[in-house]
DNA sequence: ACTGGATCCTGACTGC
DNA sequence: TGCAGTCAGGATCCAG
């Protein structure tokens, strides 16, 4: 799935589509994803424009005026394109939002792990948004909380990076790449790793996310962003996926091994 | 408060 | 060609 880099490329996508359209109404096939679609989905967003587009943790959020949001997440296979209303449905194709100018926001997610959620509370106080840790790519975000936050914790430094009440949007592809690029052995007790290795591993963070966004996202086998087109950051990936290749920076072959229930690639060599 | 394990679902791939 | 088994980008829930 989509982890932050993906949902932000679909995100830069679909807003110059979307942002300042009234939304219709909304078609609804199979209302049957992670949570249930919405009863009423339909009248709840008739008429409200859309104001905003954004981004939290790996959620859309929609904006809507007047009032209410709409919270999207593309789960492990979701993507989001922008057709003309009349496409017909390919399989997969769970919900459209239809819009004003005769086109529909159309989710397409075969495995439904994703979510279409509606609230009228402020999102950030939406049980699935509040508690979440900060953006990787704020300035909140620094080796000095994670080193404070992972103090007495006994998982491995990866368990640790990919949970979202610590830091959001890193998921399996982008956990293995940071701790690569920070010299961290992805299976290390997160409360072993020094301050000095986690001011590497939150840069490490960063700059792989934005390398990512900037390349399209990682296509592995579904993802495309909101045009269609898939992302080249997979090229770039310098140890996922790659068991067996020569580590890019030392040559020694890369391993993997499974580290909290997620395949882990990483060079036993440069990461100790 | 944390931790590991099970769970939701479909599709792609591997090996026999 | 078919079939069974394995694995996949997420994250919640549960027991301990």
């Amino acid at each position: 799935m989509p982890e932050l880099p993906e949902v932000e490329v679909t995100r830069l996508g679909i807003q110059p589509h979307v942002e300042g359209r009234r939304l219709e109404g909304a078609r609804v096939r199979e209302p049957r994803l992670r949570w249930p679609v919405p009863d009423g989905l339909d009248q709840a967003v008739a008429g409200r424009r859309v104001t905003a587009v954004r981004r939290r943790a790996k959620y859309l959020v929609l904006a809507l005026d007047p009032g209410g949001s709409l919270l999207i997440h593309l789960g492990m296979s979701g993507s989001l394109r922008v057709v003309p209303a009349t496409t017909p449905p390919q399989a997969h194709d769970h919900v459209d939002l239809l819009l004003d100018n005769g086109t529909a926001l159309r989710l397409r997610d075969p495995r439904r792990f994703g979510a279409i959620l509606w609230t009228e509370a402020p999102p950030e106080t939406h049980p699935r948004l509040a508690g979440l840790g900060p953006e990787p790519l704020d300035p909140a975000f620094t080796g000095e909380h994670l080193h404070r936050r992972s103090r007495s914790r006994t998982a491995s430094v990866k368990a640790f990076l990919m949970d979202a009440k610590v830091v959001v949007g890193i998921g399996n592809i982008y956990a293995s790449e940071a701790l690569f690029r920070a010299g961290l052995h992805p299976a290390r007790p997160a409360g072993e790793v020094d301050r000095a290795g986690y001011d590497r591993l939150a840069a490490a963070v960063a700059e792989v996310l934005r390398a990512a966004i900037a390349a399209g996202g990682t296509t592995l086998r579904d993802f495309t962003a909101s045009d269609g087109a898939p992302g080249y950051f997979r090229q770039e990936l310098a140890v996922y996926n790659r068991t067996g290749e020569p580590c890019p920076a030392c040559g020694t072959p890369l391993e993997k091994a499974v580290i909290a229930q997620r395949s882990s690639f990483f060079c036993p060599h440069c990461q100790p």
